[in-house]
DNA sequence: CTGAAAGCGCTTACAG
DNA sequence: CTGAAAGCGCTTACAG
């Protein structure tokens, strides 16, 4: 059905290796040949098949996306990020394949040992992840989503916390913040026990409480809108002087609005919300809208992507990349109070 | 660095070809000779190469997720679809690629050029899709999630929304609602001219409501949080006597929630809300949490993809698939009000 | 600048 | 039941 180089070879009256040149831009070929090469490629409408050029040069070019297929932790981005990721790949000559893998080492070297992919994107990494040594010990190239815990030699794309939260932080202190809590997710979940994103920015949070010289106080929470709710109840009561509240828990940040409302609370004449790495579809479901640090999804994706090519095209290895989110104005944030919220 | 077939044989003192078929079971072959193979692929940790595998069987076992590279109608349940799509390929042996592609025919007849998939799950098909004929022409074996216009010898699944409607209108019906407004997405868009979803859901309201002898009342709508408010404004000056809104989509639902809210209208006591093919994510982050029909975004993935796969092995075509949504109870559905809204 | 040939790692008639 | 051989569609030293 396809033509092959064979046939393109044929009927210009070449070898194929000169057709394979010509089409790699491999090697010189002559003007005129070149042009009858062409020519025929054209007419007969040749594309080089692709299985057949990554057996012989031994290079697929198609990388894996490998993340836990339960979870998803990418919430509201996830699309955005994965699509950006595909056309990254698209645009280099790459194809992108979906690995959800459990967290099983066994079923990532099960994969890789079928020969498909040149390289692993790695996402959800865990500050210990036993992936990464299966994928070391393969000596499979491959680049990282988010960070584990020992980075040497590694290559990865993250989000930038130090700067995220300095800037969530700025823009209430702005406001006049002074008095602030901080919502993570749960880590009691053993899959979340070592989760990068809650560590960093938690770190972040402490050093930037400690130099700005307020008390850095953090609350854990589940990814749920009813845990949102209770974590509302828990800051009014524990923390009635708060002004303002960070969220980094996109499905947490609903309930925890809601919570606050139903307490009487105004947002933000009484407390300023601002919810970190959320996605826009989150941000402006909630009313009122909510201030967002916005995930830099797609960024990420088209980041990692280009390190990972890069490895695998043998250039030199890209710096590590941090992004920050950036600050998306909403409703959910304004001047703080002076005084005790009124009922 | 892997172990290749050859290697095996040599071990084991057989040929290759003994060795591929006790890989395949595509021959018998003596229980010794067999036993002394699988020993020695245990312990050279001998795993078959999916390239040489696919060049030498003409399948290469891979096969595309094609979709609109610029706009996410799959809206929240999009990650679930695509990874229970992957997961499914995974368990069949196959391996799922993402084709984020633009409208234009040419992109895609490009990539199907390349050899690299035996077949392709086609998403987000318009009533008259050009793609369906390019894959059509190429002759490439393909399935879809959701269906075009002309059915005729088509593999697809979609939503039945034909059961979707009829669940949803007999939930209000019984609460004893009878003045009903539904709420779609706008097809202003021209690329949502033609869009499926809108127009079957539609059909079916018309035909619903003529048989229960109510006016089939529907509004289209942006998909967007603004436009949901507005919209929520409009029924209320339009049509003040409703009881119930059904929207089918999910971007807007927040808002029309949020715009009814503000003009004092208590919800579910004044005014119910149903919201139609909704992830459980944008269901719950509403204030009342949102009594929803539930997107089957997982089994459309999976029933997609094994229909596909059961084409690409020669089996009987699987029958056209139809998936409702289930109903799953939030706190925005109630009892009718039996008089004008107070205020 | 161009070609003949080996080879990438498998599958699959064809013989025996 | 097993093997020798051709071949899938390319790439890539190696010669010339």
């Amino acid at each position: 059905m396809a033509t092959t180089m064979r046939e393109v070879a044929e009927a210009a009256g070449v070898s194929i290796a000169t057709v394979s040149f010509v089409v790699n831009g491999s090697k010189p070929v002559a003007p005129e040949t070149r042009r009858r090469i062409e020519e025929v490629m054209a007419r007969l409408g040749f594309r080089r098949n692709m299985v057949g050029r990554a057996l012989a040069s031994r290079r697929t070019r198609i990388v894996a996306l490998v993340y836990p297929a339960m979870e998803h932790k990418l919430g509201g981005s996830g699309m955005e990020f994965i699509t950006s990721a595909a056309r990254t790949a698209g645009e280099a000559g790459y194809h992108l394949v979906l690995w959800p893998v459990s967290n099983d080492a066994d079923e990532l070297t099960e994969l890789l040992g079928q020969g498909l992919v040149d390289g692993v994107l790695l996402m959800e990494v865990q500050l210990e992840d036993a992936r990464v040594a299966v994928l070391r010990d393969t000596r499979t190239p491959f680049a990282l989503i988010g960070r584990s815990g020992d980075l040497t030699g590694l290559v990865y794309v993250d989000i930038d916390f130090e700067r995220t939260m300095e800037q969530a932080v700025a823009h209430l202190v702005g406001l006049g913040h002074r008095r602030l809590v901080l919502v993570t997710g749960s880590q009691a979940d053993a899959s979340f026990r070592t989760y990068g994103p809650y560590v960093r920015a938690a770190a972040a949070y402490r050093r930037i409480g400690a130099e700005r010289g307020f008390e850095a106080v953090i609350v854990e929470c589940e990814q749920t809108t009813d845990a949102g709710r209770v974590v509302g109840d828990q800051i009014l009561r524990t923390w009635p002087e708060t002004t303002a509240v960070l969220v980094l828990n996109e499905f947490a940040a609903p309930g925890l609005v809601s919570g606050l409302l139903r307490h009487g609370m105004r947002i933000p004449e009484d407390v300023s919300v601002l919810s970190i790495l959320t996605s826009a579809e989150m941000s402006t479901s909630v009313d009122p809208a909510l201030t967002a640090m916005s995930s830099p999804g797609a960024e990420l994706g088209e980041l990692g992507v280009q390190a990972l090519i890069r490895i695998l095209e043998g250039g030199d290895a890209l710096p590590p990349s941090l992004l920050p989110a950036t600050l998306v104005p909403g409703e959910s944030t304004g001047p703080a109070r002076r005084s005790p919220p009124g009922r």
